[in-house]
DNA sequence: GCCTGATTTGGTAGCGCTACCATCATCATC
DNA sequence: GATGATGATGGTAGCGCTACCAAATCAGGC
């Protein structure tokens, strides 16, 4: 007479939470528990069991217990760019921050684009995801229902606004324009122009912020700002100061909206030879590495990239565990870093 | 007399495969091979299911498929690094390349730690992946073992060499190294040092293919490498190029592991008065954007980063489909970029 | 008309796990 | 000693989907 069951799993043989319970002589469920709930497990039970796992060398299958329990543990992280190092050190936050649990992280590139944020929030919401992380506070509307309606916590980084879809963490970009700005006035830069590249929403608020400092020291002229669409790069930002110069010859200082643009700027007057920050002045943004070693060192402003990833995870985190943190809205700050490249 | 189910569905209520099939009045398997195998479904019955899909709004759960077909449709990737741009590059071309299709990608950091990359191997290989991406040649007899039982198609990218676990797309770090070095030989430079940091196994290689050129001219010297383990930045190319000046004051010429510290060497040229290229020769390796604008512009290895990413996945695709491509290794080669400051 | 094989469709039985309840001790309380 | 209250454990019934097989249909050949 043959076996009823061949023993021909489906799934390729690996142990399940049956053999482990079968092991260590008790019910499945009670495996399930001491996994994920082990308080309310006995100790010897949950010895045996921690036993029985290690002998078969157990590992739950995530999809499964996905499926299971309606809910994945999967973080997705929506960022408008991969290569962009300021997402890539807040993408590293996040991981490093979550490299010790259980959770997975979904990665998703929006390219700068509403409709693809959409699209992705759509594939990521049929995952059921522990949290959603996303770049920017400026969702399309039908992205921001999306997110109130994902049921998991949601937290928006990178900047500080006043109506967080949950919670947000970031810091002002129109203070931190506004500060680099006061700070080449401070300096007694008078013609001072902005240069941007690829203008989305952060980028329109720091020039906000250099426009309300220019118009306060009643400096501003609409012929001091030059911006692009065009994605950012050391070399348009060579090509973006040509062009200011061209348009402005007597410009005598630049706050960079980011710090690639401002190093294609310091490279150009290298170039040029123009003086800096005798001739003209320049203030980057972000603060990378190269900036305090650049000849000479770019002043920046310091963004917190890394610990907005970290204060991220940790607020989804309290809110999964049901004590949702009292400030939905953390401001991380920035710093102005004075360096060579403005000291006149 | 209550209703016996009342609809307390647990996962929330969203459409399934079920109801789908109720709708367009088909058996569900139908709806599920009318999603998966189209052209075996007839016409009729197919535009039936897809009215039935819009209407519903269905999306396929990711999670009920992996479980029902022990198969989940997830790119493992694993990287040294997520802010090195070199493989910030190689993920984005992975991501652009799976973007169309149900693929996810799931990103694993190994922090250049060998038992870091076991770990995730393990974490990974629980998902029964679609495909696994790993980055390096070097992995451990444990790694090596996880990758070959991994059970799915497994690319080795960033180099290239004689024994595939399974597929690879890359280059010769050793050749690149050499070409860098013979430019600077060529150019005239004679006193030409090697400095790198992290020296990872592609650094390692780098620097076997620098002293094979340097030997074959009778050139080298062992005090002309200057190495740290120390993770790579701008700060540190400049720092190490000090180091490097001071043990060798007749330096003349530097083949730098990377950009960054190519970069920091050229600042520090400029802070000491260094004329490059007459007084000192540069290269670097990777050719970033920041190369070609730089004052004097840095001669570099071009090397393929994004088009890896692209071609790892079209190899993993085609073997998922079936057709595994005859050539296994795929080296993708490099360019070097002549510029000023090796223009002697 | 019958058989064969290809094509299209559906039913059943899981995949491995957890939510929900039921059960059974144990112990304090009246 | 009956009555809950509490805590530990287990059974059952799915989660939403697909592998596997069975059945139905149809064309063509004899």
């Amino acid at each position: 007479m043959a076996l009823l069951k061949p023993r021909s799993r489906r799934g390729g043989g690996r142990p399940t939470i049956a053999d482990v319970a079968r092991k260590a002589g008790v019910g499945a469920i009670t495996v399930s528990r001491a996994l994920r709930e082990p308080g309310r497990v006995s100790e010897e039970l949950r010895r045996q069991i921690e036993a029985a796992i290690d002998e078969l060398g157990y590992v739950p299958d995530p999809n499964a217990r996905a499926l299971a329990s309606a809910r994945a543990e999967v973080f997705g992280v929506l960022v408008p760019s991969l290569t962009n190092n300021v997402f890539a050190e807040v993408v590293r936050g996040i991981y490093d921050s979550l490299s010790d649990g259980p959770f997975r992280i979904q990665l998703g590139n929006t390219h700068y684009s509403g409709l693809e944020e959409e699209r992705l929030l759509q594939v990521f919401g049929s995952q059921r995801p522990a949290a959603l992380i996303v770049a920017g506070i400026d969702q399309t509307p039908t992205s921001r229902n999306l997110l109130q309606n994902a049921g998991c916590p949601v937290v928006q980084v990178m900047e500080t606004g006043p109506d967080p879809v949950d919670m947000m963490v970031g810091f002002s970009h129109l203070d931190g324009g506004r500060t680099a700005t006061e700070h080449l006035i401070e300096a007694g830069y008078r013609r001072i122009g902005f240069i941007g590249a690829r203008m989305d929403p952060r980028s329109q608020r720091r020039l906000a912020g250099y426009r309300a400092a220019m118009e306060k020291a009643g400096l501003f002229d609409p012929r001091l700002v030059t911006t692009t669409p065009v994605l950012s790069s050391v070399t348009l930002g060579r090509e973006l100061f040509r062009d200011a110069l061209a348009k402005m010859p007597t410009l005598d200082g630049v706050f960079c909206n980011n710090d690639d643009i401002a190093l294609g700027v310091l490279f150009e007057c290298h170039r040029a030879s123009i003086e800096v920050p005798k001739t003209i002045g320049i203030v980057g943004f972000n603060d990378f590495d190269m900036m305090q070693v650049a000849f000479p060192s770019i002043t920046s402003i310091r963004t917190p990239r890394y610990e907005i990833g970290r204060r991220a995870v940790a607020m989804a985190l309290a809110a999964i565990a049901g004590n949702r943190p009292q400030e939905r809205v953390v401001d991380l700050g920035f710093e102005l870093r004075r360096r060579e490249s403005t000291a006149r």
